[in-house]
DNA sequence: CAGTGGATCGTCT
DNA sequence: GACGATCCACTGG
């Protein structure tokens, strides 16, 4: 058994979100309620670079009921609702009133798969963590969620001690944002070179 | 394979 | 009333 140490809130509470996205890449996402434990590294992640970000919900600094989380404490969720069908887990970084995230997009199945599998109806190990909804759908992550502490017990993020050097990570374009026009073409994805779990 | 369309609903205009 | 930071099934080649 690694040794598992949370991730604190000077992790979270910093200015630089692609520091931020590309250091989440080989941590582990953790949920633990109604005593399922259920726990995946995390090999694909998105920044969002808050109101100057066309890509970003909080661009031009639009501030609404959903998007208020992201406005608040560093180290909250920001969970919301896409296609009336996925919902989709970022993590929220900077200070209060920069309202910078983190998407996480995919992840290595490690703790708790059977709970996996029941939540999300599938079988097939390669395809219940591998994309945004789907692996929010595996943790049992929904809206819910959203502005709740990743500092508790519920659902936090941790180091296990595995290292990666920095050629293991690729920068890309993100996913499904064409309507930011040239925010679109910033290379704020990462992903975990050659790790089957990462999305399409 | 690539391409397409449907699902489904909270949020914002 | 329109539209997604998605996913899957189904088509045709």
């Amino acid at each position: 058994m690694a040794i598992i140490q949370k991730l604190d809130g000077s992790f979270y509470n910093r200015s630089d979100v692609l520091a931020i996205a590309r250091e989440l890449i080989g941590k582990v996402l953790i949920t633990h309620f109604n005593g399922e434990y259920t726990s995946g590294r995390i090999v694909e992640t998105e920044a969002y670079a808050g109101i100057t970000d066309k890509a970003s919900h909080a661009w031009n600094n639009r501030r609404t009921d959903r998007t208020e989380v992201m406005f608040g404490a560093p180290g909250n969720a920001y969970v919301y609702l896409c296609y009336g069908i996925h919902h989709l887990f970022n993590v929220v970084t900077n200070k209060p009133d920069i309202p910078h995230a983190v998407l996480i997009r995919a992840l290595e199945p490690l703790d708790g798969i059977e709970f996996m599998k029941q939540r999300t109806g599938q079988v097939k190990e390669d395809r219940i963590t591998s994309g945004p909804g789907k692996l929010a759908k595996a943790m049992g992550i929904t809206t819910e969620l959203s502005g709740h502490s990743l500092l508790g017990d519920k659902l936090y993020i941790a180091d296990d001690g595995f290292r990666l050097s920095k050629k293991d990570i690729e920068a890309n374009k993100r996913i499904g944002v064409d309507y930011a026009g040239k925010d679109a073409l910033l290379p704020y994805r990462f992903i975990l070179k050659g790790n089957s779990f990462v999305s399409r």
